[in-house]
DNA sequence: AAAGGATACGTTATAACATAACAAGAGGCG
DNA sequence: CGCCTCTTGTTATGTTATAACGTATCCTTT
């Protein structure tokens, strides 16, 4: 069963309507204050991730849009997808060529990730600059870090 | 240009000749010692990764392949890849979904990399296990972590 | 040397992921 | 209203990856 927290990494069992309840309306605010429009397909789309509480690919979101009436092709799916990464709503895992919902919206982050080879739960954690030291020593100036852990999380280890 | 180094991250001037023909020579020792087979296309297809000196595509691989009369479709350059990274000779580049010779063949590593935004050198670094401490703390069993940075090289700078 | 198993290769076909390009609609602002 | 910008709809295509199956090669055992 899925489950990350909100503030750090937690495989735990969590309230999960409230949860997606509080996310949108942290989307809905910081896209206001920033001036960005949440339309009706990104907004579904963020549901959609939030709703499943793991990583889905892009034509998995796709074929949930579709169910709603609100796009049919990749571009639309991607478009959304896209939106939400640009505005630190959601997440591309690159292990996996799919997407989270951010569980962590507040934080501007490079986030790091937890991802259950069992039940497909990814769960989002904070890290050290793990690079800076290797970075430095060369001269090499990093921009942005990817950091994805795949294992077994709490719950598959029964 | 390319470059990168046997030990750790160096982005500077080498042998680059003398650099294949020595990971050839520790691949062919490793694969001995392992009872594992470096075949011609395996072999080749290293060869070819250590030419490149940078991330390649599984496709860039194969034409290379074909023109050498090792083999035209998809799967053979896909077998020869995974080979190459079982054996640690190797490793996939998640974030641009290509693949790099292992600069570091002798280590039993879960490598880190360096992307360089520009011109696409792709340098080894160590890392320290990053996300360890997070994962401990939610009871995470880590099996691999993938660590990606993006960035400029020190060459790209000036 | 022959038989048999395991490994690797060749090939077809298709699945899965992703984007370029352009036309049409919706909203903000002079 | 007219203009501009952002968003969406759609077509078409590009890119990455694997399933499945038959054949060949190599290695071991007899």
């Amino acid at each position: 069963m899925p489950i990350s927290g909100s503030n750090g990494p937690e495989f735990k069992d969590h309230d999960h309507a409230a949860c997606i309840r509080t996310a949108l309306s942290v989307a809905e605010e910081r896209c206001a204050a920033q001036s960005l429009r949440l339309t009706p397909v990104r907004r579904r789309t963020l549901e959609i991730l939030l709703e499943a509480h793991e990583a889905m690919g892009a034509y998995d979101v796709l074929t949930r849009l579709d169910a709603d009436g609100l796009g049919s092709k990749p571009p639309v799916a991607y478009r959304a997808l896209a939106f939400l990464v640009d505005a630190g709503l959601a997440h591309r895992i690159e292990r996996l060529n799919a997407f989270v919902a951010c569980t962590n919206p507040e934080a501007d982050h490079d986030p790091a990730f937890m991802i259950c080879n069992s039940c497909g739960t990814v769960a989002e954690g904070e890290v050290q600059d793990a690079l800076t030291p290797s970075a430095a020593a060369v001269g090499f100036k990093i921009d942005r870090t990817v950091v994805e852990a795949t294992g077994i999380c709490p719950a598959c280890q029964d």
